[in-house]
DNA sequence: CATCGTCTCCCCCGGGAGGGGGAAGGGTTC
DNA sequence: GAACCCTTCCCCCTCCCGGGGGAGACGATG
């Protein structure tokens, strides 16, 4: 297996180095200081797994990551990086890294956590899962009122975009029943017109993004 | 440490017994079948951790971990299930759980779990992980076309339900500058209305729940 | 049986939103 | 300097949206 280091500390590379180099059919293909230089040695080499560091001079880690990416390479990346920044963790998953590990992992552990990367899986580091995961819970924090049955029909139609009248086509009904629903959404949200109330839908978590049925 | 076993399955129920009976001051304090037992028994023995299987007669797992945490319980709660089902891994996310594994983890594995999540951190089996990556990674694949500098400014302000007289007074310019902004954003996301304009959004991530500024 | 909430439908009305067009100044690029 | 884009502003116009009011039918709840 195939695995590139991105670092801009040598010393890290180093230490890295020898961690990896330890496992057996494990090979160092290479080494980058920063994230231009990191695209390119991804292109060149296409490693199975690049174990990226976020703050590096010039091209970041994460910019480095989502050029890869983009560029189709298969290459998986691991982000290792000192500081348990949340928003790190965010920008990592959508920037398109496998995995979020922080450097003070054990060294068996990293070995553990680029082999689960390596079978096409993916890790976070527990506490960055812990973020995550109160990032997804919070939005049950602040809940809807309870809003009857129909409503919530009107709610998620709102939530896609519709209008008034493809509403009232959706539900079968006409389109004064659909305004009268919108206006008690309205004013059970406490917000002023329907663009809040998709706001108030996807922040509460009652809509969140990727669920969308285009149907 | 006081841990809680929920599974409609006495069998397992039976094993997963014996492997928490089996680690030095872990103590199982009780046993439930379904949901509304197991509310029950955290709001009786007050565990410090649960594990709850998802699939249950009656009241599901996740519906009692919501209830769970509703209450006020300190009690963290593991998820335990056969099925690698996408929609239970963020349902379980949402409902407040603290972690999420199947049940063909390894026993020493979820030993391990079991400690992670009593420490306060969380996890997510490997796969479950992956689907997680992949669900905020998606949003950046279906990609905003370029926006300006400006248009981006009035999509982050639609986004948090403003009118186009308020962002004008946001962005100190009229209201006319903020419609043909506006009117632009539209056509380049080919959307209708604002309210897409900011479904659009979210959906691409370009703003992320939870990320609002209420200033 | 009376009451309440939900769902359905209707009227009028004002204002914001969106579509069409145009135009000026400033910046970059060639 | 000409072409182009971005930003800013203006006009006209249409129409959907949202606010106000009201009302009948149905089921549940008391």
């Amino acid at each position: 297996m195939k695995v590139a280091i991105v670092d801009d500390d040598p010393l890290v590379r180093m230490g890295l180095r020898a961690i990896v180099g330890s496992e057996d059919g494990w090979d160092v293909v290479g080494e980058a200081g920063d994230g231009v230089d990191a695209v390119a040695l991804a292109e060149r080499e296409r490693p199975d797994i690049m174990l990226m560091d976020v703050r590096m001079p010039g091209m970041d880690g994460l910019t480095a990551t989502r050029e890869i990416i983009a560029r189709g390479i298969a290459t998986r990346v691991l982000v290792l990086t000192t500081f348990e920044v949340d928003e790190y963790v965010f920008d990592a998953m959508r920037s398109g890294a496998s995995g979020f590990v922080l450097k003070r992992i054990p060294p068996a552990d990293l070995i553990e956590s680029i082999r689960v990367v390596a079978l096409g899986e993916s890790l976070l580091f527990p506490s960055s899962t812990r973020a995550v995961i109160e990032r997804f819970a919070s939005r049950g924090l602040q809940r809807l009122p309870e809003l009857t049955e129909r409503e919530e029909d009107v709610l998620r139609a709102l939530a896609r975009g519709r209008s008034n009248g493809e509403i009232a086509a959706d539900l079968f009904v006409s389109v004064e029943t659909v305004k009268s629903h919108v206006a008690s959404i309205l004013m059970k949200l406490g917000v002023r017109d329907r663009t809040q109330a998709v706001i108030a839908a996807y922040e509460s978590g009652f809509v969140a993004p990727g669920e969308v049925s285009e149907a």
